[in-house]
DNA sequence: CTAGGACTGAGACTGATTCTCATTCCAATT
DNA sequence: AATTGGAATGAGAATCAGTCTCAGTCCTAG
């Protein structure tokens, strides 16, 4: 995952910001978790980072794109890597532990829903940037 | 909408709960309001209203499935009649304000969603109770 | 090697939401 | 039409995820 890493960096860089070891961590645990982490998940996983810094490198991060912010109906916010970085992809949310999983729709369908939100947006006189399509229910652990 | 407030009625009392008229008054807001309502914005409304009543009410309308609550990168959470008063719909939600709406998928595209969800869900040993489909953009009043 | 500014960690602070508690309301009795 | 027990209320205190402050450290350019 060079390539990740150039990209964060180059983020960074155009906002004057520098790719340091703590920021370079925070990257890693949320590439190598492969899921939207909270705080809490993400400073057990790196022990060695402090809270107030993690929190200001993911706004940070947040800022110039590298990392998006989800919430849910958890009490923790969550944090992913930008999707222009792993893909366009959607949530599976754990409405019991607040657990979150991703998952990938068919192009073919992907590409119809979009066409869909098109119209309806444009229609509705909203600039849409984004969708987002969460499946909310109840994961394995918690069956 | 006499209809309304029977059924909110009635699932207050499955659970033991009494319909008062401050819970009515939200209620009314909310189906007023026509879309989804943060608790400032609810207050505003309804002036006679309490903070803390409205608070608390909210969270007895929730549980006994009356009302939704709904969570954004917005800085206030809000909440909707739930679906099965209203109808299945989704969330243009503005970035900038926060502000949210309604809109609706065709039946056909979202019986098209809700089957590839099926899959998905099935796949991944998730049971899903429901999705979610928010639109996330710039509204009107925001561009 | 030095200066300026970005970054850091620890802890104080903020503000949406929840909790507490004394009081009021309501429904079902007597 | 008074009584009573539990639910509901309003005001304010408490909670706690997330943000801010500040003094000190680290980079980088010159």
């Amino acid at each position: 995952m060079v390539d990740l890493h150039e990209h964060v960096a180059r983020r960074l860089q155009a906002d004057d910001q520098r790719y340091t070891a703590n920021r370079r961590a925070v990257v890693e645990a949320l590439a190598e978790a492969r899921r939207p982490l909270s705080i809490p998940q993400l400073l057990e996983a790196r022990r060695d980072l402090a809270q107030s810094s993690v929190y200001r490198n993911l706004t940070v991060l947040e800022r110039v794109g590298a990392v998006h912010r989800i919430v849910t109906n958890d009490e923790f916010a969550r944090y992913e890597l930008a999707e222009d970085l792993t893909g366009h992809h959607h949530h599976s949310i754990c409405a019991h532990c607040g657990a979150v999983d991703d998952f990938r729709l068919s192009p073919k369908l992907e590409a119809e829903l979009d066409a869909a939100l098109r119209r309806i947006a444009k229609r509705q006189g909203f600039r849409a940037d984004s969708h987002r399509l969460d499946l909310v229910g109840t994961c394995t652990r918690c069956t």
